[in-house]
DNA sequence: TTGAAAGCGCTAACAA
DNA sequence: TTGTTAGCGCTTTCAA
């Protein structure tokens, strides 16, 4: 790298104190217009290109914000975060922020990558996804007063800002509808229980088995942590079982469409002789016939990043607490019992 | 927020100097036990946390890379962005980097933003992925003299460090097949022009009629804007040909999901009725039995990380410029011409 | 073993 | 209209 030319460096070219360079180029109109064109044709000479760092040490901000992943289990490669994480980019890309990530697996490292880019004012906010019902993230961040806002409710008796979706009206809806398709045998794959979402899916699992009659039997659920993989594994258990299920659904698409895939390797033709649904309604449901429940992920990602930003000014929000109810998509993928 | 402690505030809490604060904190051996044990639980105690933005001003580096992503067109929902960003992020937080993500449409906006990450020192070093023929991301960085690396190789003469897939060789291999297969009529779904891997891949293909006695007529290959719904576009073009093609290869799996769907609704069989493949084996491909090429791309965004930090560092690479030939994957979507 | 002073590059209050 | 001074929070050289 040749060395970068700072302000110091255009002072010297032309003489001006370090001062006048800055509010020239900053486009403060208390300099002399002369200077400012001589200032301003020596920094296009010298490239001068303004420290960022140095600017939000001083500012006291970044102009960008924070999102912490998991590195284990599902992460980029879920289609879940690969689109909310656009529709954030995309938004907030906009108001001509960026956005930190983090990698992290789970548990303290977690943690002390919030602490690390809050407390080391790395970011002006962070987007929270994917709470837990006992969200420790949650707790820290409200507790200290830092900017942020959450795909997912939590337990927490605290007010902060968050938009999630009605999974447990959702899974209520899709579960009615397999019932009245004559299904009594319903499985369920779950998502792990500390997940607000995954908790409230298998709620409106429970609910939907009690308003039609049909008996809740634990047999019946297996959890499962949300890959293709654990989705197949999943089915196999199910299928295993001495009366085995008619239907099985699943927590989200990505286990839904491993059910599919261990369903047909044993031959059997979904949507036909045993139905499956998912939730989410990622790009490949479609592709594949996955009845599923959309919920407008990029859109939400968009949402958020508004949220976040008014946040971070300081703006009273309408809403600051959204509960989408996703839509049924009824596909192939489901049918009648055989 | 509460306001944070910083060195000086602990200085004024226990009377040292901010010096000494600093390198009590920092575990330099030249403070007295007594002094550090004093000075850390005064600094337990008051929360403190060092400002990184300041630590990144005097140290002159960040601890973080850069990505910039298209904003238009895939971008992140593409799985081709997401796993190499997985990849990538995985990798590199080993090692306790962070990744600063900006999103901007392709063109002088994207350069601008090279220019702000790498100008305005936010970043030590940047991964530029998808590259074009004529990259100007990679001139200027190269000219910068800015720690970089490339996933995929350009035609400018320079010498910078890269990962690239034979996607020449891939298509090559692929349309063998299906000439052998006995396939006349192979159309192919071209990535645009201007990118590295959709100018090699087509150039496989090109190459692989030629060998096969086959010839290459330019109204059985549509470009595609890699979209699924490109792809779906492109397909109905081809199908539409007086004689249409017995086989559709696209340039990426995206548009051949795309082409699938677009064949299944005027009732074509895949695999049996007409023959579709596509290229880079994302999650959806397996599922779908889309016959493909398999690019590890989440062990590439892996490589590139290392190698991206041994170039930050001023390290030697071993392997420099890494060509990796993809691995045909014969699936169902393939057989035999109708 | 500790502290004073300088400096990373920038902005801003205040004085001239 | 311009410059001086101070300071954002940290590290590091050098002297005590």
């Amino acid at each position: 790298m040749n060395e970068r030319a700072t302000l110091k460096t255009i002072a010297k070219a032309t003489g001006y104190s370090i001062t006048t360079v800055s509010r020239a180029l900053a486009g403060y109109d208390d300099v002399a217009e002369a200077t400012r064109a001589v200032i301003q044709s020596s920094a296009q000479q010298l490239g001068y290109f303004p420290n960022l760092t140095a600017r939000q040490l001083q500012k006291q901000r970044t102009d960008t914000i924070g999102i912490i992943l998991p590195s284990v289990g599902p992460r980029f490669a879920d289609p879940y975060f690969s689109l909310i994480l656009a529709g954030i980019g995309d938004e907030i890309a906009v108001s001509g922020y960026d956005i930190l990530i983090s990698t992290r697996p789970p548990g303290p490292a977690e943690l002390e990558a919030y602490r690390s880019i809050v407390e080391g004012q790395r970011v002006d906010g962070i987007v929270v996804i994917r709470t837990r019902l006992e969200d420790e993230r949650i707790a820290y961040l409200a507790e200290r007063g830092f900017p942020f806002v959450a795909f997912g409710r939590t337990t927490l008796d605290l007010d902060y800002p968050y938009i999630d979706e009605d999974g447990e009206a959702g899974t209520y809806e899709l579960i009615l509808h397999l019932a009245q398709l004559g299904h009594e045998r319903i499985a369920y794959i779950a998502a792990p229980q500390h997940l607000t979402f995954g908790y409230n899916r298998l709620k409106g699992y429970k609910r939907a088995l009690d308003d039609t009659g049909l008996v809740y039997h634990p047999e019946y659920v297996e959890v499962g942590d949300l890959t293709r993989r654990g989705g197949s594994a999943a089915a196999e258990k199910l299928l295993a079982k001495p009366l085995p299920p008619t239907a099985i659904v699943a927590a989200n698409d990505l286990m839904a469409l491993g059910t599919m895939n261990h369903l047909q390797q044993n031959g059997l033709r979904i949507g036909i002789d045993i139905s499956v649904a998912g939730f989410d309604d990622i790009p490949a449901a479609e592709a594949l016939g996955l009845t599923t429940l959309n919920q407008p992920i990029f859109r939400i990602g968009h949402q958020l990043s508004q949220m976040l930003l008014a946040v971070i000014e300081g703006q009273h929000l309408a809403e600051p607490k959204l509960v989408l109810k996703p839509k049924l998509l009824i596909r192939a993928s489901v049918g009648p019992p055989a």
